[in-house]
DNA sequence: TATGAAATATACAAATCTGTATATTTCATG
DNA sequence: CATGAAATATACAGATTTGTATATTTCATA
């Protein structure tokens, strides 16, 4: 509703993909956000709860986008087109990584609110790739969710270790590898 | 040499681990260690000095762990063992991730010296990964290793995200698929 | 026992962090 | 124009951060 409260979660979204969730500071927010802290705690009431709305934003809103590219497509050929997809993201020029890989791995601590949540995401993730691999009809679907999911995570974590390692490339003919094996073997 | 630069090294490896990099100060390190800031800040004249040693330290660390796993074997055979060295690894009680995909995440950006040396650090890995590839007669050894380092890394990533997660057990599946199909194709 | 380096305790500086209190200004609506 | 909620500026509290200054104590060695 309020255009301040969307502002704040976008540009929180940005400064903490770019320079890290606790290397940035709610000053720092408020200040590029345009507004001030009294404005940001009415709407977040801690810097916790922002982090949390950020990380389900950012969840779904890329859920939402690969849905969509998803969408009216034969339940066998989705598996593989949907490394097209992720391709196309991991190469946009304003790839930031994954959020919740990250914030993972800034709060390491399992019982941590920001950690579970991002595992969940995670798990999130992995059900949605057991959804396409049943679909298409694998034999052992998690099993095949699963090794996709790595290879994928894999990639975005080299892509936000080093700008242009073209790792989704080859993560691109290992998915069709297993895929294959997994589908006819 | 001295005793307590060692343990220094040590406790702050472990908090960085359990706790995040960020989010340990130095106060805690050296109340943990039993020593007091002059002694750390007269072995290590900042904490990023510091951070960089620990990361230096866990990535030779664990290189010579591996390299003394895997002295004495076939080179056809060293990439399939790899895994179950890998596995070991993981699975152990004490296993706390990957320092250098945690350390990439809390500092982002590329320009920052803690990135760069956990980037040079993953390329390393990647490297020492194509050398056993090479010596297996891979068509393709990089691409083979770029492969590996993402099932690897995928792993340890989820692993680090949930413990008991079984993702390795998968990610070795899959890296016998592909290392056949390197191999023989 | 005397010397001197290593380690210690204590205190502090200066900046930054999250979060709040208070008072003023903007601005759409009655 | 008047009312009242939303947003604002300003200031501050209290804790924590990295890093340093100073002075004392430990302790092996000459």
């Amino acid at each position: 509703m309020s255009i301040l409260r969307e502002k704040i979660l976008h540009v929180a979204s940005d400064l903490f993909q770019t320079r890290g969730i606790n290397s940035t500071g709610v000053d720092t927010i408020v200040a590029v956000a345009g507004t001030t802290k009294m404005t940001l705690y009415k709407y977040f009431h801690s810097k916790e709860n922002l982090i949390l709305e950020v990380l389900q934003k950012g969840h779904q809103d890329f859920q939402a986008w690969l849905n969509g590219k998803m969408s009216s497509k034969k339940p066998t050929e989705k598996l593989q087109q949907l490394f097209d997809h992720i391709e196309e993201w991991i190469t946009a020029p304003d790839f930031r990584g994954m959020a919740f890989l990250k914030a993972s791995a800034e709060f390491p601590n399992e019982e941590n609110a920001v950690h579970r949540l991002s595992a969940e995401q995670s798990r999130q993730f992995k059900q949605y790739l057991a959804g396409l691999a049943t679909d298409a009809g694998a034999k052992d679907p998690e099993a095949l969710a699963l090794q996709l999911s790595l290879l994928i995570e894999g990639a975005v974590q080299a892509e936000q270790m080093k700008r242009g390692s073209g790792a989704i490339k080859y993560a691109k003919k290992a998915a069709k590898i297993l895929i294959e094996m997994a589908l006819k073997g």
